[in-house]
DNA sequence: CTTCATGCAAAGGATTTGCAGCCTC
DNA sequence: GAGGCTGCAAATCCTTTGCATGAAG
């Protein structure tokens, strides 16, 4: 995988720093991370990363089809590497739970919207909602 | 509607204030507004009302059931009423543009779900991905 | 008159940007 | 070497908060 960054950075005419080393595979390590907990497990284990650095690579590897983001909650993106199958994330609003569904979940909705003339994006797709479990406990607002 | 928004406001010993109304036309009349537009246009057609205003009315009319947010971009969020029928949001990354569909364009996965103890907000859903056609025309990165 | 609501300004969190120096290729 | 990177700090964007004043019920 490591290959793989370096190959593909070489194709952009970019280049292979242990910054990007480093990020790419804190992404890879932690499933699914915000820039804030990638940057965390970066100094955790080595050198110190800059904020800035971070964010600019998230970018590069997105564009390098290495990671992909989507957005588990209203606030900060959450990056997890592509070499995981492609999945739908759930969420639960109440307990926070994520629960990960193949392609299949939504598979007549892409069907559907193919027909209608669209790609649908499965992979950066959230589902929001809560567990049947959650909706009976107090509502914590 | 402004009858429901009193009504609403009455029950949960709140008041109604010519913001509150102004705010709640606002999000009716865009369809689909960001904090910000919602602040323009209540500006544009009468009293100067306060940023911190909008986003904490938007806070109450979403608690009341009067609108709905839901992440259209990676940015802010987007409001609308919910006077509009329940829909789902897809959006084109390329050319930006919104298609609205029925609940029933997702109904299976909310029956999947469902089966797994999982209540979706179906609501809440913005789906990504691109037109066929800009698939075709050049890349805008 | 009692509270809730608003305006204002300052604080905050997340992300972006300009720039000088550093390091890959 | 040349030009892409990085770190740093300042700038932005979006949103939240504290507080005194204003207004709805």
């Amino acid at each position: 995988m490591s290959d793989d960054l370096a190959t593909r950075l070489r194709e952009q005419g970019l280049r292979l720093t242990p910054q990007r080393q480093l990020i790419l595979q804190a992404v890879e390590e932690l499933r699914h991370a915000t820039p804030d907990e990638v940057l965390a497990h970066v100094r955790a284990r080595a050198s110190s990363v800059n904020a800035s650095t971070v964010y600019r690579t998230l970018e590069v590897l997105e564009e390098l089809g290495l990671v992909r983001h989507t957005h588990l909650s209203d606030r900060a993106p959450t990056y997890h590497s592509t070499l995981e199958h492609e999945h739908v994330h759930v969420v639960c609003r109440r307990c926070q739970r994520i629960r990960s569904y193949g392609p299949d979940l939504v598979a007549p909705v892409v069907a559907a919207l193919a027909a209608d003339g669209f790609t649908m994006d499965v992979g950066h797709l959230a589902i929001f909602g809560q567990c049947t479990d959650c909706d009976a406990s107090p509502d914590p607002t």
